[in-house]
Parts: C-alpha cells; structure tokens; sequence
DNA sequence: GCGTAACGCTACGCGAGTGTAGCGAAAACT
DNA sequence: AGTTTTCGCTACACTCGCGTAGCGTTACGC
C-alpha cells in the first residue's frame, strides 16, 4: 500500500475531473469522498482503506475500484476536495487585509473540516512524491493570496520597500501553525490579530 | 494496528525502562531501535512494522516480540531516544541565546535525526493518546528551555516588562517550523537570525 | 419504453503482518 | 564449570486489505 507507485492518473487529476454527468456516479462519489475525510480525519491516512471507506460509506468496494485505481489516488482526491485557497480580502489596509487571512487560517486549523487533515498531508508529504506535489500546489495557492496581499502593503508604503514577503508570511502564518501543533495553545482571532500587529510593527522600526 | 489499545507499559516507559544490564539485551535492543528510527525516516509510522524492522536490522521478530507488546510501544520508544530536549546556551545576552537557540531547531529539523520524525510524530498526536502525551511531554521539555531564556531576557530589560514568554516563543519557533514544513524553504543559520532580529524589534517599541 | 451503464453482491486468490509456541545453540552470569 | 538467559529459527493460525471476475438488479439517458 504504501510501496505503491503513482499512475499518470495522480499526475493528471489537477482539480479533479468528473469525467461522467451519470447522477450515480456523482451520488457514490461524493459519499466515498466525503466518507474518505471523515477517517482521514478520525485515523490518519494509514488506516483510510478502500475497504474502511466502503464499509462506512455503504458503497461496495468494486464500486470504488471503478472510480479510483486505489487507495492513494482516493486519499490525494478526497485531500484537493477541502484545501481551498482563501479569497483575496482586499480591505484596503494592509493590517486589516492581514488579520482576515490569519483569522481565516486559524479558523481553519481548529474547526474546519481541514483542521485534522493539515498535519497528515504534511507528513505524507515527507516521503511521498505525489502528497509532496499536492502540498506544495496547496501551499502555493494560499500562499500566493498572501504574497499579494503583502505586495500591496509594499507598494503602499504600509511596509519599507525592500521587504521580503516570503519572509513576513512565515513571520505571521508560522506563529499560528506552531501554537495550534506545537503549544497546543488556543487560536482564537485575538491571537491572529495579536500575532500580525506584532510583525507589523516589528517593520515600522528600521 | 492502529485500533491497538495502549495499555499501562506504554504509560510508565518515561525515559526508559533498561530492566536487565545483559549485553544480548542491550545490543538487540539498540539495534532494533536504530533501524525502527531509520524505517520512521524513510517511511514513516505505519510502515514501520515489527517485521519490516526484524528483516533490516537481523534481530529475529520474536526477540523483538520479547521485549516490546507491539509496534506502537516499539515506535514509542525509538521517538523517545531522539527527543531531546537543547541545553540552555546562558550567553549572557537574550538575543544571542534565541539565535543560539533557534539555529539549533533549524539544524534539528533540516539535517538531525529527528528531521523527518517531527511530522510522524505531530500527525499521530492528533489522533492517538499515546502519541499525544510524547509529543506533549517533548514539547514542555524544549519549550521550558526557551521560556527560562525569555523571561530572564524580561528580567534583564531586553524585553518589557509584562510580555508574554508563551508568545514569544510562538513568534520566534513558528516560522521556522513553517518555512521547513510548509514553504519549504532553507531553513540556515542566517534565517534564524533575521527571526529572532525581527521579533526582538517588534517588542522594542510599544 | 428500451438499451445501456452503473450499481451492489458474492466469491476467490493473494500477500503482508500479527502474535504465540517450541526448540536447540550460544552467550552471559555466578 | 555449571546453570540460566537470551537468541535465532521454524511453524502455525489468524486477520486485514488488496485487486479482479462474474452476475443479477436498478436507475439513468435518449
């Protein structure tokens, strides 16, 4: 399972391709999709099996085999369904742009349904090529939201020319991973504010 | 395996628990947890199997049984021998300790043996008690480190009064975790520095 | 309405890993 | 030197999940 190799079908199933308008088989996707995060979440990738997800989901295990090759491109399909990139607020502040990304983020990491799913992908990604490649698209999605947002502020003198906005995300996103992971600390919007307020002014000061 | 309950032995292998001082003992033992260390890296928990590490490390499956109930206690204890906790460097300065300090956690978690096991170790957190209280217990024991260096930085006036050490800490760990988990970007030396400069700036003016 | 496609179900062979038991050989303690 | 402990090995029964094949039934599309 876990020394298997990756068709070109992973390669190719950038967002995900329905590929089939049958009701049918949108219904039973659906549920293996959805049934597939529910134990994600509940037991980590390992133990996210063809047969578990058939067994909760009630849909037969040759249905599922019809659908997908097996359980990596299940798991990397069910992965893409939830990681959304955040929309560009465009508050027209620099600071106020910042505090509704980091809020959103921190919502993200301790209620939404991604909440448990983070940390999995992260460590799938450290030995498997195809969750690597699905990470990093994932990261880069969000994080090329930031890095506008960031640029902004440059450009409006919210922050020195010069800056690096590689370096202000990790600077704000890293504070909120590691509290909810590493602190198991609470991250409320008051923390993500808290947190931005701080780098921001760690750049007023030359 | 991954239903596997965790009964009292894993509960009271604090450190660990040597038990006999015969050499057979000890050499089997710490070959077993060489190679489970080796199977973590490469191929993370699930994969790391009682067999897999009987087979490379030549020590005979039913050895291994004699001395661990199973593979979670057998994973539990190879963690456990990684995890170490930094010494405090006492610099004399706060901002020569932080980057003393951070730049370790750069080297751990880039080139250390517990480079790809930090990951295995908070994925599992998030769904296994057992796993959870390690990397809790690990996470204390490196955070208490940092805090002491903190608050006597709060002390000695290189921080206002009334900071907050836990936020700090938040601040300063937070990125690098981030840009070698999820930017994944170099994590050197010289990173390291430029965090803990930045975050000492935002405190110098309230 | 009629043909087709997807469904659920059963069945099968297979591999990997688990956990236990018993045995002779070798190494360690005393 | 003699006893005890640990070791490696073989064997066994068992579970879980994989992946495929065939078949009757149901629901869709035209």
């Amino acid at each position: 399972m876990l020394s298997r190799r990756y068709g070109e079908r992973v390669a190719r199933q950038d967002p995900f391709i329905p590929r089939s308008t049958d009701p049918r088989v949108q219904r039973s996707r659906a549920a293996v999709i959805a049934t597939a995060l529910e134990l994600l979440t509940e037991r980590g990738i390992a133990a996210t099996t063809i047969e578990a997800v058939s067994e909760r989901s009630g849909v037969a295990r040759t249905t599922i085999y019809r659908q997908w090759p097996g359980q990596a491109e299940l798991v990397l399909d069910a992965f893409a369904a939830v990681l959304r990139p955040p929309a560009d607020p465009d508050t027209g502040t620099l600071r106020d742009d910042l505090v509704e990304l980091t809020t959103g983020l921190a919502r993200a990491l301790s209620t939404g349904p991604a909440a448990g799913l983070m940390l999995a992908l992260m460590d799938a990604a450290e030995r498997e090529p195809s969750y690597a490649a699905l990470h990093r698209r994932e990261a880069e999605l969000r994080h090329a939201v930031i890095l506008d947002v960031i640029t902004r502020g440059i450009r409006r003198g919210e922050l020195p020319a010069g800056t690096d906005p590689a370096e202000v995300l990790d600077l704000i996103a890293g504070p909120i991973f590691h509290r909810r992971t590493v602190s198991q600390g609470t991250v409320d919007p008051a923390f993500a504010a808290r947190v931005v307020d701080r780098v921001l002014l760690a750049y007023r000061h030359p």
